[in-house]
DNA sequence: CCGAAATGGTTTAATATTGAACTACCAATC
DNA sequence: GATTGGTAGTTCAATATTAAACCATTTCGG
């Protein structure tokens, strides 16, 4: 928005927006372009990622962690169930939720995928000092978490 | 990743990178649902955004600044142009380039919706001081462009 | 208990998004 | 000036994404 010419304190903020969208964005796609050799989508990787490292968890769980919708959730692990990555399995004790698992097929794609999609993280990220990147860390933090508990 | 155990140089890539991440998601998903009421898609919004600041711009230019394909943009520009919000015009010069116009009546609603728009991101950002939108700004901007120079 | 409200998921319709194949056009070279 | 190669956009098939309507189940107030 360089374009866009307002108060010092307008401009400010927009252009940390602005910055921090970007950024986001532009390492995001590049990780996640380097997923596509193992035929996951962002998506998929991430609910595989969650149960991997979390364990089960139901639809519910799933959406409000990778701040999706439901029926988003409902669509991304069909599709992982039909490749035999993740099982859904309707719970005795209350019949509304739907328990979703890593299977090992899963499991092992992931256990191949992660430790390169690690690598590359770090690699990202080293163009920062140590310091940096706990500077931006906690200012991202302070800013998310702010926003997201304002607007509940 | 709070499952993730890694390197201390691991961990503070993964929670710089997830915390840059969730930041960016929580504050654009609130800015864009305060957009619908304009029923403007997040994306419609950003090409009108550009069009409205910059002037007139081919498909590819479009495509470049917003960090989308080109068939992605014919889409978007295409729901554009069946609301009357845009005008696209094939360039006599060169007849490869289609040129991308606002409307008189996509300006009026740009110019509507945009002033709330800003304000609402000030108010986001002013969960940081002055100080420390500066620095995530500046750390943002360290960080995107690195990884797009190195990854191009 | 029982009917009403709340909760978890699915479905539906619309738009978005991508990579890949394809079309149209331009440019350069021989 | 025809072939060759490159560039701008579109089309296609598949997945994603959302909001809203809907279904099933549980919970709660009376």
């Amino acid at each position: 928005m360089k374009h866009f010419h307002g108060t010092v304190r307008q401009e400010r903020a927009l252009d940390a927006y602005v910055k921090l969208l970007r950024a986001a964005d532009t390492v995001d796609s590049f990780l996640m372009s380097q997923l596509e050799p193992a035929g996951l989508t962002p998506s998929q990787f991430g609910v595989l990622e969650a149960l991997y490292h979390i364990g089960p968890l139901c639809l519910g769980e799933l959406a409000h962690k990778l701040l999706k919708t439901s029926g988003n959730l409902t669509m991304v692990v069909g599709n992982l169930q039909k490749r035999g990555l993740v099982t859904r399995k309707r719970q005795a004790a209350d019949k509304r939720f739907y328990l979703v698992s890593i299977t090992e097929k899963g499991r092992k794609l992931i256990a191949q995928v992660f430790p390169r999609h690690v690598e590359r993280i770090v690699a990202a990220m080293s163009t920062l000092s140590p310091a940096e990147q706990k500077s931006l860390a906690a200012l991202a933090r302070k800013l998310g978490t702010t926003v997201a508990a304002r607007y509940r």
